[in-house]
DNA sequence: AAAAAAT
């Protein structure tokens, strides 16, 4: 008998699992599984790649085809997702479709896309909603959405989800839904502050955490370059990019958006090998890129921390940061885009001088193994493609950002927020 | 301080 079905999960989905080549439980999924089954709460850390997806869905299928248990059954969504970024909510609704039978219907509503296909599709509403919390706020605001009736509540990305910007949304969402419900929290990655803050949010939960402190692979190999210059970062990026095997991708990420834009123009002498991310992209541009990239028609990839959290590429063999990542939590998820399921993975970052000191704290603080290395013979790089015309060359101005911080964010509620940010750790280096 | 997320 399969581990799985030890496990209690129906015999097929053991099955389908095999098919898949997935043939044991990983340690999340070992520890995670059984209590969610029980009914009990979860909060589960657990490493980037180490199978976090599957620890939630594979009871939420189980749970989904017992016989029906209340009067709500069959006419509104009963299970929810929440992922903070709509390719990640996009990517857990095409697992769950994979692994759970036609009846186990859902859907994934995240914005950027028509919302009257959303209107259409919740006509008969499906039992899984996945999604992004703006456009499922828009949608239970509008009465399209009925959240009444969930009865099971996964939060992938957790903390992240419970942190400033996202907080304000997750509790309207949360007072939406009824109080009797499960609620499971998953991510590699849970301040002190953040399991805080959950307490509110669960009950008893069955608090998991793999290996504890660890929130990296073993398996992912960690070094580092120190540039003497700026020019030389992109002709760095650029001679890694060349080094991996065929059929092997690369991520770069940078920390701002006109950044990945720069970049991925000076690297881009042959469009179709380096493609760009980031949330000024368009929703369809954005999925196509992914698309692309996911098949291997693109070789590698320049994102914000929009690709930094859960996707799941296969053959990624080394993500590039292009500079220090402002938070130990982001190399830790961009870092992760690697190594998955076990696999060999590397990691490289481009520092200047004045950074190595506080990166080495960094690498203290995840305990990680890192070493630096001499800087390669440059590969020359081709022509730069040119830039869309009035694109920015360098950052917006300073007053300009704050605007626009305000107006997405809404205006009095950024200014709350300002009044706030003083208690805002970023845990490293204080 | 930036990025993400509704239009």
């Amino acid at each position: 008998m399969s581990k799985f079905v030890q496990m209690n999960l129906p015999p097929f989905l053991a099955q389908r699992l095999q098919q898949a080549g997935i043939t044991a439980p990983t340690p999340i999924q070992q520890a995670a599984v059984p209590p969610a089954l029980e009914g009990r709460d979860v909060m589960a850390q657990a490493k980037t790649g180490s199978g976090k997806t599957l620890a939630f869905l594979l009871p939420m299928i189980e749970r989904a085809l017992r016989p029906a248990a209340g009067p709500a059954q069959g006419r509104c969504p009963q299970y929810l997702i929440l992922a903070p970024t709509r390719e990640l909510a996009l990517q857990i609704e095409m697992e769950l479709r994979k692994y759970a039978p036609p009846s186990v219907t859902s859907l994934a509503v995240y914005g950027g896309t028509p919302i009257e296909r959303h209107y259409r599709a919740l006509k008969r509403p499906p039992l899984v909603v996945v999604g992004t919390p703006g456009r499922l706020l828009d949608l239970a605001g509008s009465g399209h959405l009925h959240l009444g009736a969930v009865t099971w509540l996964v939060m992938d990305e957790a903390d992240q989800m419970l942190d400033r910007g996202f907080l304000r949304d997750i509790q309207r969402i949360l007072g939406l839904l009824p109080r009797e419900r499960q609620t499971l929290l998953f991510s590699a990655t849970f301040s002190p502050e953040i399991q805080e803050l959950a307490r509110s949010m669960q009950r008893d939960p069955a608090r998991i955490s793999v290996d504890p402190g660890v929130s990296s692979p073993t398996t992912i190999t960690h070094a580092y370059y120190v540039v003497p210059a700026e020019q030389s970062r992109t002709q760095l990026v650029h001679t890694l990019l060349q080094s991996v095997k065929a059929g092997e991708r690369s991520m770069v990420f940078c920390d701002q958006k006109y950044k990945v834009r720069r970049l991925a123009a000076k690297l881009g002498g042959d469009p179709a090998s380096v493609g760009s991310i980031t949330g000024n992209h368009s929703q369809a541009q954005r999925e196509r890129t992914l698309g692309a990239f996911r098949s291997g028609r693109l070789r590698s990839l320049v994102a914000t921390d929009v690709a930094a959290r859960g996707l799941d590429i296969p053959d990624v063999a080394q993500v590039i940061h292009y500079e220090l990542p402002s938070n130990p939590n982001s190399y830790v998820h961009r870092t992760g885009r690697t190594g998955r399921a076990e696999k060999e993975g590397a990691t490289y970052l481009i520092l200047s001088e004045s950074e190595e000191r506080e990166y080495l704290r960094m690498v203290r603080q995840l305990r990680i193994q890192t070493k630096k290395l001499p800087l390669p013979t440059f590969v020359s790089l081709p022509p730069a493609a040119a830039l869309p015309n009035g694109e920015p060359q360098a950052p917006p101005r300073h007053r300009r950002r704050n605007e626009q911080f305000h107006r997405t964010n809404g205006n009095s509620d950024g200014l709350h927020r300002r009044a706030a940010s003083p208690v805002r750790s970023s845990g490293y280096g204080r």
